[in-house]
DNA sequence: AGCCAGAAGCTAAATTTTTAGCACATATTG
DNA sequence: CAATATGTGCTAAAAATTTAGCTTCTGGCT
């Protein structure tokens, strides 16, 4: 798969992609349930279909219905995402990045966590 | 503007919107330079015309041309675009996302910048 | 055995997106 | 003061996306 592969989605085939991200793995009834404006099911099949005649997705028989995996690891994919996000919002300073991250979630942030991330940067430190 | 918005646009729209907050700010020249598989120019300024239609883009005349600019803050909008990866890639789990900035930019991350971030995780505790 | 429910695939139509072409306006410049 | 270069807008055609409908298959139940 190319690098900034999840630039050539479509709308759809992108909300199609998210969803199962987000799940890990997701059957078409599941991803149907997941969508915004969900079309019909045979609709969101076609898609499923599509996505995978393009390699983006693959799926394991599980009884008689089709359990869908992205074809490119999370990790991979979450890299190139936060890769955009720092590109296009943050002039590629990922500093900026992780103080908007942290600023924006003042509230939701626990010393516990914090402590992890400070943790995080230590590590980072010693190499 | 409605919150997920980007999620509404199509793909050349994300990608001129992308293009724009990447900028900050464009003309229809800018822009075309900047797009993947670029189009006509003519095509290029459609499109600006209708995320303008749509609410996403203004423009103030400069001289004889057009300088488009989002209709929504960069902040705003980078918080949309790092909360749905959160969400997406992390559980929603901004203590996975930080880790996952900092892993992924190792080599990239001077002993300077570890230390802003300290700095910014420091202030938040403080709260 | 026959029937129903829940999957799936295929295909063609509807809709949206994407595109280029043409027409018009305004500077610039030879 | 033409001619050219560089903008813009509008519109319709081409292409791609999105959708629903119809058909088929399989397993479970009465």
């Amino acid at each position: 798969m190319h690098s900034n592969s999840s630039q050539n989605l479509s709308r759809r085939e992108r909300q199609i992609m998210d969803v199962i991200y987000a799940r890990g793995t997701a059957t078409s009834a599941e991803v149907l349930k997941a969508l915004p404006n969900p079309p019909s099911y045979s609709c969101v099949r076609a898609l499923l279909r599509i996505l995978e005649d393009k390699g983006y997705l693959h799926h394991r028989e599980e009884g008689q219905r089709y359990v869908f995996l992205p074809t490119e690891s999370r990790e991979i994919a979450s890299r190139s995402a936060l890769q955009r996000v720092v590109q296009t919002f943050f002039d590629g300073s990922l500093v900026n990045a992780v103080s908007a991250l942290v600023d924006a979630s003042d509230a939701k942030l626990t010393p516990g966590e914090l402590k992890k991330i400070e943790a995080i940067i230590q590590s980072a430190k010693s190499k």
